[in-house]
DNA sequence: GCTATTT
DNA sequence: AAATAGCAACGCGTC
DNA sequence: GACGCG
């Protein structure tokens, strides 16, 4: 009997016209059942988790697990217990509303009926449940047990447990949770005695006088076939994307791409860019025919196999070029309409395992169905290139059919290879004839012409003859190449028609290409289409490329907006440390930082931090401690990566230290920190800087500097490690009070914003024991993220402004990078002399280390 | 943004 | 699990 | 001693 507050706590913590999960008010079963339910919903709440719930006593007994079911006995899987849930949300998948108890989405993940093996009521009460399961997914016999002290405690803790059965798999070789992400709502309850069949398919659909065991996908539309089909395409990626068990491999098929339409007795064979091809291919035409087919669009690859079996293109050509096209095999890999049905919303699994039902009976022998390779992409992809073959083709498994190149279909090659423009050919040494090699070329975004070096071997003979028969009967008197090509001069020049498949190994910093070898001739692709190919990463195929961001770095709300006034992101501050990163270090490395965090954006409240304790920054390294035993450890931004997981962390500006770790207490370097008061004009800041630069010089110290990102600049005065921090400060101060004193209407020695009033006060307060300077390259935490960009002296005098640069702009800058510092570390200035010509005496205090 | 605490 | 609370520097100079 | 600056 359910007790009657059973579902009380559920319904507590929804607010049911808000939220679509059900409110549970149905009448409650009658008493007789005859099996109990239970569902698993994946659940993408604050975290990813998945809910167990088994029915009992009229509710699901609900527990959720956050690392999911795990079909080895030896995983102890969490499982937190949590309210209690009515039957009728078994059945619930959607998206809970922002702002309502478990906001995020929920599937489904697998359902079916659990069989109690002991007294489920007392098992329930006392901690400890033995069951049998009976979904799509998750079989055998299960435990659930509640952990010791935890009873009583509002949460209790359980643990999952799979007992050891037949259907006990080691996690080591298996992961249901990766491998069977998805849904099965579409899917019927399975009855416990059914047989074992695929769980992505229902059995309740059939296609008619198909195969006997054609089974159709739920997502398949009843429709006709097109007249036309365009083909999806994939895109060449430069590595396997993260998540093996998301993808399935094939081999890529080196030959032309073959759709073939099939209405009533009509069969019609079509190349990619829609030619109708079915003339030239009379016996593929015949063995489709004989397969006795239904209407639709089969989907695959024409190759000729070679003697090993491997897939040969020259072979493929010289089998149309003689008109004998027998030995051409079609390798069929999809299949987008069939029987009545539009299967391009269905997954490629799906349609794949469909058109595998039409090989069960014989086929003829050309006809081939293109098999996966159940292994890891890089072995996959290492067997295929060993074997000689092309690359190999990754498909998303949850991926429908779409008619253009689509990031998830995707190639890995194994050399590079692509086609290039055939622009001219040098003649032959030796005894070989036809032609030396082809002079290759690639049209770039102003559609010049663009020399890629020449190809010369991967010609047979045949090959030779023929194309300096087709060459000469496009002969040109000039180059088609861009102006200024550095080519072979006794190369002869054709009109820029031939499009010509070449593998090579590696595209120098030129742009051309090495180690280049022919591959055939393309007759289905223009030349005029033909580019440098780059691949990308698979893993962001999809929208951005992140460039030299470590893939071991998570970054969470990658679009939050940083600064709304430009509405610069999170990932856009990555993407800039990231690219300063190798300009910035130098600057870092060695030096306590300090770092200026904004949780909510610039407009937020901002904080500064010294210290972390958290082993969770990468790349950030505590220092030891004695630096500063007064207080906790201070930091060090170590590596590239430590600024891309501080920007993780909201960090927005790095401020530096004076000193490095290995000689904390000798400053090695003085700061004047220009800081223009209310009402100062530009030129004036300049000017100022301007007499720094000259007064420093005068005392004979070599000066350098930087914008501040703010209104105003900075001038960092390098120094030898001789004199303590006390001594420098106050040397500084020396500085600024003889600037202050002898052009009183600029500067002022005196802080505080009263003083400064149309002056610029000269902060020497930065030259302190523990006191940091916003660190070259650093953004700053105000609107427009302007960023402090070392410059040369000369460059003083056309410079606009201290914000002259931001994240956005910094692009601009980037080639000048820290060339303007660059005598900066071989300055290495003593300034006992500058001290003597001020007159500024050290106080005896500070320099008794001083020996000499 | 992360962690510990509470329910 | 899910929501919530607490946390993340410091010294110096000026008035 | 409080305030505020970076
Ligand atoms: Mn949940
Ligand atoms: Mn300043």
């Amino acid at each position: 009997m359910p007790k009657l507050d059973s579902l009380k706590t559920y319904r507590e913590k929804r607010d049911f016209s808000i939220t679509s999960e059900p409110a549970g008010l149905e009448k409650k079963a009658g008493a007789k059942k005859t099996a109990l339910s239970f569902v698993v919903q994946k659940h993408w709440a604050t975290r990813l988790h998945y809910d167990l719930r088994l029915e009992l006593e009229g509710t699901m007994k609900s527990w959720a697990v956050p690392k999911g079911p795990s079909f080895d006995p030896n995983d102890k899987r969490m499982a937190v217990h949590v309210e209690d849930h009515p039957i009728s949300y078994n059945t619930f998948e959607g998206e809970i509303p922002h702002g309502q108890y478990g906001a995020g989405k929920v599937i489904v993940w697998d359902k079916g009926i659990w069989i109690p093996l002991e007294d489920p009521h007392k098992g329930y009460r006392d901690g400890k449940l033995k069951f049998e399961l009976h979904g799509h997914k998750l079989k055998g016999h299960w435990t659930l047990v509640r952990m010791k002290n935890t009873q009583g405690q509002k949460q209790e803790a359980w643990l999952l447990i799979k007992e050891k059965d037949g259907y006990a798999r080691p996690a080591s070789e298996y992961s249901v949770v990766d491998e069977m992400p998805d849904s099965v709502s579409h899917l019927n309850i399975p009855q416990i005695l059914a047989s074992a069949e695929s769980p992505t398919f229902s059995a309740s659909r059939k296609a008619s006088g198909t195969g006997k065991n054609m089974v159709l996908p739920v997502s398949a539309v009843k429709a006709d076939p097109p007249r036309m089909l365009e083909p999806q395409l994939a895109t060449l990626v430069d590595g396997p994307p993260a998540d093996p068990a998301e993808w399935i491999y094939e081999i890529k098929l080196d030959g032309y791409r073959l759709l073939t339409r099939i209405d009533g007795k009509e069969i019609r064979l079509f190349t990619r860019n829609g030619n109708d091809w079915s003339h030239k291919l009379p016996d593929l035409l015949k063995a489709i025919s004989k397969m006795r087919l239904k209407p639709g669009w089969l989907d695959g690859e024409i190759v000729v196999l070679n003697e090993k079996g491997i897939p040969d293109f020259q072979a493929l050509q010289n089998a149309f070029d003689t008109e004998r096209t027998q030995s051409i095999s079609y390798f069929l890999f999809d299949l987008p309409f069939y029987d009545g049905y539009d299967l391009r919303p269905c997954s490629v699994i799906e349609r794949r395992e469909l058109l595998k039902t039409l090989f069960e009976k014989p086929a003829p022998e050309q006809i081939r169905f293109s098999e996966v390779f159940d292994a890891p992409p890089d072995a996959v992809l290492g067997s295929a290139c060993r074997l000689g073959l092309e690359g190999i083709i990754g498909k998303r498994k949850t991926s429908t059919y779409v008619s253009r190149r689509s990031p998830d279909w995707i190639k890995l090659k194994c050399a590079r290879r692509q086609e290039f423009v055939i622009g001219g050919y040098t003649d032959p040494k030796g005894s070989r004839e036809g032609i030396g090699s082809l002079l290759l070329g690639y049209y770039d975004e102003d559609h010049q012409l663009q020399y890629a070096g020449n190809v010369g071997t991967g010609f047979n003979d045949k090959a030779l003859r023929d194309l300096k028969a087709k060459l000469e009967r496009i002969s040109s008197e000039s180059s088609p190449f861009v102006r200024g090509s550095a080519i072979d001069k006794k190369a002869h020049w054709v009109k820029p028609v031939l499009v010509a498949e070449v593998s090579f190994g590696e595209w120098t910093r030129g742009g051309h290409i090495r180690h280049a070898v022919f591959r055939g001739l393309r007759t289905d692709k223009k030349a005029e289409a033909i580019v440098r190919e780059k691949p990308v990463h698979a893993d962001s195929a999809r929208a951005d490329s992140s460039a030299s961001i470590p893939p071991s770095l998570r970054i969470t709300n990658p679009d939050r907006v940083i600064d709304p006034s430009s509405g610069f992101k999170k990932i856009d501050l990555i993407r800039y440390y990231a690219l300063v990163a190798p300009l910035m270090m130098e600057h870092l490395k060695g030096r306590p930082v300090s770092l200026v965090r904004a949780p909510d954006g610039i407009s937020g409240q901002l904080f500064f931090q010294k210290h972390w304790d958290k082993e969770n920054m990468r790349g950030v390294s505590q220092l030891d401690p004695d630096l500063d035993p007064e207080h906790e450890p201070l930091l060090e931004v170590s590596t590239a990566e430590g600024l891309l997981s501080a920007v993780q962390m909201n960090v927005i500006e790095f401020h530096t230290w004076n000193a490095t770790k290995d000689k904390i207490d000798k400053p090695d370097r003085m700061v004047f920190d220009l800081d223009p008061g209310e009402g100062v004009q530009w030129p004036h800041i300049r000017e100022s800087a301007q007499l720094v630069f000259i007064f420093l010089k005068e005392l004979g110290l070599k000066s350098f500097l930087k914008t501040s990102g703010g209104k105003g600049l900075h001038v960092i005065v390098p120094i030898k490690r001789f004199y303590n921090w006390d001594t420098v400060k106050e040397f500084s101060q020396a500085i600024v009070q003889h600037l202050a004193a002898t052009i009183p209407r600029r500067f002022v020695a005196k802080s505080g914003p009263r003083n400064r009033v149309g002056k610029i006060f000269i902060d020497y307060l930065r030259n302190g024991f523990g006191a940091t300077t916003v660190s070259a390259w650093s953004v700053r935490a105000q609107p427009g993220l302007s960023v402090s960009v070392p410059l040369a002296w000369e460059e003083l005098e056309s410079l606009t402004s201290g914000m002259r640069w931001s994240a956005s702009n910094i692009h601009e800058r980037l080639d000048r990078g820290n060339e303007p510092w660059a005598d900066y570390q071989t300055v290495k200035q003593s300034i006992t002399p500058a001290m003597k010509r001020l007159g500024f005496k050290p106080n005896r205090e500070n320099t008794k280390q001083k020996t000499a």
